[in-house]
RNA sequence: GGAGUUGGCUAGACAGUCGCUGUAUUUUUUCAAAUACGGAGGAAAGUCCGGGCUCCAAAGGGUAGAGUGCCAGGUAACCCCUGGGAGGUGCAAGCCUAUGGAAAGUGCCACAGAAAAUAUACCGCCGUAUAGGAAACUAUAAGGUAAGGGUGAAAAGGUGCGGUAAGAGCGCACCGCGUAACUGGUAACAGUUGCGGCACGGAAAACCCCACUCGGAGCAAGACCAAAUAGGGAUCCACGUAAACGCAAGUUUACCGAUGCGCGACCCGCGCAGGAUCCGGGUAGGUUGCUUGAGGUGUACGGUGACGUGCAUCCCAGAUGAAUGAUUGUCCACGACAAAACCCGGCUUAUCGGCCGACUUCCUUU
């Protein structure tokens, strides 16, 4: 079908979450991993490709710096990673420990997230 | 050159790849796509002041409350800035200061100390009287003192000389203080001369007095569009009756809610309150407010300066689950503090470094 289009990495709107419904319905009815510094809450969804939100709370990551930089990674690590993920709305949630981690522990960590989410949904 | 003071500027660079976001252009029925050009800070931070903007309120004045507090200027405005004064501090360049009034009133001044403001003077000092004694002196009494001691953050002007029984602004000189005149200065204030013998301790960051300023709430302000659900209003339909027209089917008009529907053959009774359209309010959501502005840069002129005026030129983030990142390579001084959320002017705090200027002082040289 659309073997011949080559992959698109952009990460436009469509593969995010932007509502707090869709937040909400995530968290309510997800599945739960965790791992260290984050979790993710994860749900089937009737579409061709998986969404993403982000979650980093004041409270948990106190400067907006820092904020805004974990936020990117975890994007950055979606954005490389969406062709082998699947229908699936993600909610990944970030802890007060993941300021002891550097940037490389936690790109490979979420990199590695990805591959054992797929293992696990799929039977 | 060393040590220091102070005012600015800057905040890794370059290239490739993959992404995000705004605008413009082109293509496309649309969704979108392509290309080009923009895309965090000096503090974007703290939210401590001041203003714009928006809505609400509002004739004016007063009270209450809050704020400011040497003088002059700058500014849209200010708890800001500039210049000046006064006090403190440093060899100096400089730096610091909630810097009006204590003679309008009320109150306060812990501990210590006799005493903290009306000096009733603790230890002392001094002569006198009486008693004792040969005397030195001792005791007592009524007095005179505030020099000395001790306490304290602070003790009722300070130092010196005279004076005295001992002392004391008691007298004198200088200093301080107060006061009057004159001079300089827009003013704060300063200086000079005369007078007063001292009368006026601190604290206004106790209340207070005086002068000036202040309406309230904020972009989650405000404006527009507006699904679903529930509810409000209007009209019509449905149901009933009457009249008119028509052979009839039916149509039109008026009236009623005492109605209609379900259970039921009907009454009573019980339960329920239909459908459509429109209107207004309004939630989720969306759009807007949203970046051309007390704007930046350059230059000329005015001003000691903050700043102002003219001319030229530029457009320089606008996100909204929230954009400026990731990665690879090269180089170096190896990269701090930290990210817009309506917009400006300040203040405060954080900060690895680098660059430039001005000044002070010491050393060397001449």
């Amino acid at each position: 079908m659309l073997s011949s289009v080559k992959l698109s990495f952009a990460l436009p709107k469509q593969l995010k979450l932007t509502h707090a419904e869709q937040f909400a319905a995530t968290f309510r009815s997800g599945k739960k991993y965790s791992c260290g510094f984050l979790a993710l809450f994860v749900k089937p969804n009737d579409l061709e490709h998986p969404r993403l939100g982000v979650v980093v709370s004041k409270k948990a990551v106190r400067k907006a710096v820092a904020r805004n930089q974990i936020k990117r990674l975890m994007r950055e690590s979606f954005r490389l990673n969406q062709h082998t993920i699947g229908g699936f709305d993600i909610v990944a949630v970030a802890y007060a420990d993941i300021k002891k981690f550097n940037k490389t522990d936690i790109r490979q960590t979420l990199d590695k997230q990805w591959a054992k989410l797929i293992s696990s949904v799929k039977p």
